[in-house]
DNA sequence: TATGAATGAGGTTTCATTCAT
DNA sequence: AATGAATGAAACCTCATTCAT
């Protein structure tokens, strides 16, 4: 196996000035990396970018993939804030609210910033991928699970491990792909209900709700 | 615009040997891609797994990239070859079997090499990514557009535009998924029949077929 | 149209040492083209004759052209220089004195660094070539023109244009020789005042100056 | 010292058919050569453009300088030539006519192919080039410093080395540069007229002839 | 004799990273 | 803390040349 290398930050910014220069370098970072491509951001443009030199980034990050893992990590923090949300409203909602619950949260969460996420999604280290980005994924899925568990009895698939996995996938692709290719329709509630019914007819017996 | 650098193949394979040769290099290619990443993948690399010299590598693709061009291409046909096949199961099919058929075409597509297709996916450059890799998606829309047109009194949606992108969001993103993550849900056709139910009660009134 | 190069400095220096180390890349540059040849002039040997990292040279130059570009503007200048000092003797000297003058300044500017030019002039791509280094034949060129309008009515020939293109393409050839391959000649004023006189009886008429 | 390679061709063909491949490859050289440039002359190119394959090509010269050098022996042979119809007429001819007659050779030699004399000058390496394209200046020094001396008495000059120097390089020069750049002089016998009063005048005492 | 596929040394160039200032 | 000059391994790619057919 080969040895891993240091992803965490080098030195904790504890000045004011400090924390903003790192925060201007992760800005940089995703800028460019959604900009020119993973290929094309090298980590002397993104120090252009971010008006630093590249000496002062190197003050903060060991390497290319620490940034990158930092910016993600951000990314990530930000989406599961969102889904979070959800998990409140969902526990003892009735289905339909439920399942819509979960695909506007879904949504807002793919809307943080759909281009970057679609950036490390796409190109993050495997190991580093399941460890951040996954975990929505991976979160939602439990979440699913869990309330699919608590009204057993008003669900239709058998096997719920692979419900909730149809589940997750489905509206996270529906979403995410919205997000990316098809942000018209996102701009009246029509998507989120045909969505919604998606999934509810799915697992749902019928009910008068 | 930036000038596109050429993708096309440097010279025709005229002698029988040349021509296994072209195929070694691209079996080399996708076992590499596969196998190290796409940033491991160099030319030098590839080489050698093919077990021919760089100068070779060199006479038949002016580039790198269009390695991985040639590559898709050669991908994206298989695929293409199984989703036509599809088309002619499709047309005058009742609901669930045309639903199906939909299904298992998809499913057989990502079954190809479903890790060399992740690869080519997410590290295409986007002009060459759509021209053929999304051709498939774009492809499987359009077949189920008219399927959909054709049986419009049958049909929930409203919106056939926004209910073919729905399905075929959702067709392709769980049987992608459970190729690449869930390869044990392949096993039976448990999977395929949830799918089948998922997007046939979306998509199609309650008959009695 | 072929798509230019560029050849433009790729970095200002702005540090001290940065200025010494373009200064000493340049340096390096005409030893090795002078010494080696243009062909074996590899920018991993200019590199090395400057002392300096391969990666320190493409800090300051894009490419190889470019680093052949910048010295000949540098041996231009210097050319330029000397060949501008002359339009001020010239101006109002007698026919004879104003021969010798251009005579002068070119073997003076020839002899700068008559290894280098040589080198310059033959491998320059042409565009660049007629930018800088043709820029000393074609200035010469426009100030003898001038000196013979300006005493038009001593000259013998009719064909002002055709008498300047003989009188710099003689000298310049003559002196251009003689630097490279008869620097004999150029240890007493001899061949100076052979060409003076070769050049001053063709141009005017018999004068008791 | 390097070991010079092998600059012969490396066999004498002696069929019909293989006499005109050589042909047809030296014509396929010039070309390239003068249409691309010396640095895109590549052997691959020279094959492709003479319509052979790279193998025929080696079948008859063993390297590519063999090929440049075999090509510039056949211009030489012809610039050669001309001048050599030029002793003949100068032996005893009378200063203006020889004269005349030594610029009215140098302008046809120089008329042979003046863009392939510029790449073979510029670009054979110096001990070649010595070898042959400077015979070129080499005999027509000769030729003239001997008529000087056979004329001693009627040439102002002392020192006739010198006097031939400036002479050949002055009669080259003109030429040269006029085939090369003003075309348009080369018309009627007006530049020639002009060259040879340069000369006349410069090497013989006034004369009534 | 002719072919063209194959070779690989060596060229140009990039970019993550270090370190003196 | 910040700078930016310097580094060099390693990437991409070319082209003179060989050799099996």
């Amino acid at each position: 196996m080969a040895a891993r290398r240091p992803v965490d930050p080098r030195r904790k910014p504890v000045q004011q000035r400090a924390q903003e220069t790192v925060d201007v370098i992760l800005k940089a970072t995703a800028q460019v990396l959604v900009k020119e491509g993973y290929d094309k951001a090298t980590t002397n443009r993104i120090a252009a970018a971010a008006g630093v030199s590249i000496g002062t980034l190197y003050q903060y990050f060991p390497n290319k993939e620490s940034l990158v893992v930092a910016l993600s990590r951000r990314h990530t923090d930000e989406m599961m804030k969102l889904l979070s949300g959800m998990i409140v409203d969902l526990r003892d909602a009735p289905p339909r609210q439920a399942t819509r619950a979960l695909i506007k949260a879904m949504c807002d969460a793919h809307a943080v910033d759909p281009a970057l996420h679609k950036v490390l999604v796409e190109h993050l280290p495997q190991a580093t991928f399941f460890e951040r980005i996954h975990d929505v994924g991976h979160k939602a899925h439990q979440i699913v699970r869990h309330y699919l568990e608590a009204h057993r009895e008003r669900i239709i698939p058998q096997d719920l491990d692979m419900a909730a996995f149809l589940v997750v996938t489905t509206v996270e692709a529906t979403t995410h792909a919205a997000v990316l290719q098809r942000q018209d329709m996102l701009l009246n509630d029509d998507l989120v209900d045909q969505i919604t019914r998606l999934v509810h007819q799915y697992l749902f017996v019928a009910d008068p709700s």
